[in-house]
DNA sequence: TAGAAATGTCACAAAATTGTCACATTAACA
DNA sequence: TGTTAATGTGACAATTTTGTGACATTTCTA
């Protein structure tokens, strides 16, 4: 999986806590004990989330949490801050930041992967690491096993990607460019007819059972994931 | 597995933490909220071992460990306590009570584990590690004896903890950096394509029967151990 | 301590994946 | 219907990834 989530937090059996659980729900982890060591960690490629400590040695989480949100670059990332104790003036604080969620220790290991799961959900849907099905066409992002009916199918990298990310983002036409961007990855410079032939394959997989009607050419846009099919 | 471990603990959140660790360490558990919950659960069939907390609601804990070491039935179920923070006075007042060992919170998952272990190969070695058996391939890690259809397998250490690993977390792609963690241990400096050459030992001393099916590659990602057989 | 076993790394082979092109086909529209 | 732009498709070479044998070094064992 490309993507991972940067725990920031000083107590080393606390963060080493929070890792472990995200590891064992799929998601990759990177740690910072302290502010310095976040923001190394903060450039390319960007996190995907942060849970940040609330209390951190040498400046509070909150002005982190400020200044990410104030730059450009990483205004995106979602932030979950993480608090000590239920204190209402820490969550305006935080929330006034700019964060997208707070967390209050101690949590247990269900409540925060469904904080995360639940941010996640809203702005990347992709990462998350659920199974997906639709119309009997089944994805395993942790097993990267793709089935159509339980039959197993052989995809590329790319292809499972692409498929991953249709099947998450079904109903809505995408360009050929927001492919490239969302699958491929920004900052590549590929030939927007490369999508084409990437379709094709991944129409070829999926097709024999007619799955491949569910990819569908818009022209003059760019390609949708549907699951309603196309008057003839 | 045939035994647990008695969790008492009346946090909840920290009590949810401790038992998903424990679970996905391969061990049973059975929570309790208070002393009057923890002893309902201190009956045949006793539990292998019991982490306390220090601090409990109606009556310390130190005083549920002091009897259960009185009891002729109960003294030989370890106990570790978990103490809220490093204080001398308790930590003596625990050993003295008789408990097996302390650990101070927060903990990371890898001291409470550590700790877990440690005292239970003292006490009884054999419940660390249950057999496995994945598709006529048994593994039983006391013995370090491995077979296919009770034909014996030679492996080597590595490729033995390997296989072991694998066993225990099927259906799941882990990246060559994930399975030296969960293998060779954390800060090892190894490549990664080291990885390739114990999984090419792996499949080809369990080959012969159709059983290096099960570890497949899986382009751009890693590895899976997967009775599903690939497509072709 | 000598011999055997195990381990990590390298170089090269094999295989899969990828991006691009040329050309075929299709759809839109005057 | 003819023209044009957009998309489908097969082929292919370059690149990336993985498989494999060999070998030096280390670790175990008798």
């Amino acid at each position: 999986m490309s993507g991972y989530i940067l725990v920031v937090e000083d107590e080393t059996p606390i963060r080493e806590m929070i890792t472990f659980v995200l590891e064992q729900n799929g998601f990759n982890s990177v740690e910072a004990c302290d502010i310095k060591q976040a923001k190394e960690n903060i450039v390319e490629p960007y996190p995907d989330l942060i849970l940040l400590d609330w209390m951190l040695p040498g400046g509070t989480g909150v002005k982190l949490a400020q200044s990410l949100k104030q730059n450009e670059f990483t205004r995106n990332i979602p932030i979950i801050m993480l608090t000590a104790r239920a204190d209402e003036d820490d969550k305006v604080k935080g929330l006034d930041a700019g964060v997208d969620d707070y967390v209050t220790k101690p949590f247990s290991p269900k409540e925060l992967i469904a904080r995360i799961k639940a941010v996640m959900r809203r702005v990347s849907p992709t990462l998350l690491a659920e199974k997906v099905e639709f119309h009997g066409l089944k994805l395993d992002p942790v097993s990267h096993h793709v089935t159509i009916d339980n039959q197993a199918l052989d995809l590329g990298p790319t292809e499972f990607r692409l498929l991953h990310f249709f099947m998450t983002h079904t109903e809505r036409v995408y360009s050929r460019e927001q492919l490239l961007d969302n699958v491929w990855g920004t900052n590549v410079y590929v030939e927007d007819r490369t999508v084409d032939v990437h379709i094709r394959r991944l129409r070829k997989a999926i097709s024999g059972s007619g799955h491949e009607e569910f990819i569908q050419t818009v022209r003059g846009a760019g390609y949708r994931f549907s699951g309603k099919v196309k008057a003839s």
